[in-house]
DNA sequence: CCTGGTTTCTACAACGTTGTAGTCAACGTT
DNA sequence: AACGTTGACTACAACGTTGTAGAAACCAGG
């Protein structure tokens, strides 16, 4: 049923190494004895073994992509790009879903020396420095965040400011009570902290200040932790008439949860997201977020991955920024803007 | 920096094979042998090389999942809950994307040859019977739809039972002019034939005929194509009371359409979709949606392909069911019920 | 002390592939 | 005619692991 190397050999009479010439398209080989060669692997329908070839060439054609959740739209289709960026390369890839807790981002990045897979994109939650230290020296590639000092190379977008911008488009509408959702204490929140500094900054520019009052902690950053955090927000009396949540699907949530307490986006309450997901532009109303350029990251970080895998390992890490783009829609600029 | 067994049984002094023994807990190692060679391998870091163990083997401990899109959210959820099912029981899942044509799906499907994965669990669109003939016994356990004299396992929803339920939940509320979006012309569309024969038999069953100006086609089930597909029903002047759209992307966007139209929901016009994303929970309005069980489809898919794998693989192929719960929500019942 | 069984360990071969080194013939050059 | 060069192919070993067969040491029962 399933064919090898010298199956087809003895059926073409060959010797198993020129067909293995044949299918790895070496060139000197006569046209006629590479036609029947051909014959017998069509014939048989030969497939290589990968476990013997990646056996042999210590390469297994396969990368991990780690992501917190699959079902967190974001990660959904940034894995989509990646996908498909990698099979361009001849990739296969194969997901990995961390749950985001730092022991289980720990597992998996110390799981990359087992071997079955040639490198490692990783989009970490939790983890720091300190838990990349021996990787034996597996390619990685790190989507998000830095990590401090981090050994491995990096695919960001600039946190910062793009908080800042998104903040300053609420400005701009003449919003002056902007409040927050989607802080996080924990060390595992640096995209939190990166994003409430961007948004903290804009505030001060514009004078407005900052008040802890109006920033809600949201412990992960599902809708229902936005729609919670919104409704705590609204009872607590702070009485916001703008509101930056840290990523699209609390800001979905939070706009749940104005619809219930009847208030009206943007007249009342101005909301935006950060991430660019596909809902956001079918929701209502429609979402004002930052987009970042899923493609070109997941394109970025394949790049990178494959010139540290066939290029030099010892390179110093390097990090490239990807491009995002301010989405202005109905939930800040209304119906017709 | 990387080990084999040759390094640690070195370092333990002590043969290669006793290491493999201990590495895959066989019994008779005496208590301070074991102690010395795990000493070894905790020293040494030593993880195994899959490569080398599955050609050995035979088996990669990899089974591969291959869906249509991964950002469209019932497959991304999906793909969650198999990626875990699977992790339960010792097995890594490479993911595929298919992007759902038939072609591709073809190649998917003999891909399954190439010795990488041990099974594969698909959920095809377009692929039939025709297409899965000539699989060299690589086991492969179907999701969806029933592919006809299908050679393969199979976890399937009663696609037809549900349709009908959900288009009487639309009867039972009083709706009269029920349409229906996303129906296909193409052999590709199965989900969408049989989620239309229950459709139809219920508005027979109902005394309500079934008219075909109240049906609008959708060529893939895109938010985007909700929308439009709403927009068209709408302004062809067969003014529909209800509309059950054949999944929750298509019913989103025709919240959206109904919402830029200024038409209320469910007042004026009742929706429903099929599949159960988290999405629906919080939209405005939130969704009323056949959920099947996807962790109970998930969990069915892992464990028949496990059966396939160990066991015996000339049985006949079996055929389960998951269940499915209708979940009313805003959309067809309003804010109080 | 011998017998037969168990425990503990080892040597060797094999999984299917590819890199290395090599053979042999055909060719063009002196 | 002797030479090196190239083309076309092959034999063999090796990648790291585990199954098989078996050796050596130990034990219990007579």
């Amino acid at each position: 049923m399933r064919h090898r190397l010298k199956d087809v050999a003895e059926r073409a009479g060959v010797s198993v190494k020129t067909v293995s010439n044949v299918v790895n398209g070496y060139a000197h080989v006569r046209p006629d004895t590479r036609a029947r060669v051909e014959e017998a692997i069509t014939a048989l329908n030969y497939r290589p073994n990968l476990s013997a070839r990646n056996l042999r060439k210590g390469r297994t054609g396969v990368i991990a992509l780690a992501v917190p959740e699959l079902d967190i739209p974001y990660f959904a289709e940034l894995a989509r790009h990646v996908v498909s960026a990698a099979a361009e390369l001849g990739w296969t890839v194969l997901i990995d879903q961390t749950g985001g807790g730092r022991e289980q981002e720990r597992v998996v990045a110390s799981g990359i020396t087992d071997h079955l897979i040639d490198g490692l994109i990783f989009s970490p939650l939790a983890l720091t420095a300190d838990d990349l230290v021996n990787l034996d020296g597996t390619p990685m590639v790190l989507l998000g965040e830095r990590v401090d000092r981090g050994p491995a190379d990096h695919v960001v977008i600039d946190n910062v400011a793009a908080a800042r911008e998104i903040t300053n488009h609420l400005v701009g509408l003449g919003r002056r009570r902007i409040a927050a959702i989607g802080s996080q204490r924990t060390p595992e929140g640096a995209s939190a902290r990166l994003r409430l500094d961007g948004y903290r900054s804009a505030l001060v520019e514009a004078g407005l200040g900052y008040d802890e009052a109006l920033v809600a902690p949201a412990p992960v950053w599902h809708r229902a932790d936005g729609a919670a955090a919104m409704r705590h927000l609204l009872s607590s009396g702070v009485r916001p008439d703008a509101v930056f949540c840290f990523n699209d699907t609390l800001a979905l949530g939070a706009l749940r949860a104005l619809h219930e307490t009847g208030l009206r986006v943007p007249e009342d309450v101005a909301v935006a997201g950060f991430d660019g997901i596909e809902d956001g532009r079918f929701s209502v109303p429609t979402l004002t977020t930052i987009a970042p350029d899923k493609e070109r990251i997941a394109r970025l970080a394949v790049e990178l991955l494959a010139n540290r895998i066939d290029g030099d390992r010892s390179a110093s890490p390097r990090e490239l920024a990807a491009p995002y783009r301010l989405e202005p829609r109905e939930s800040t600029q209304g119906r017709h803007p």
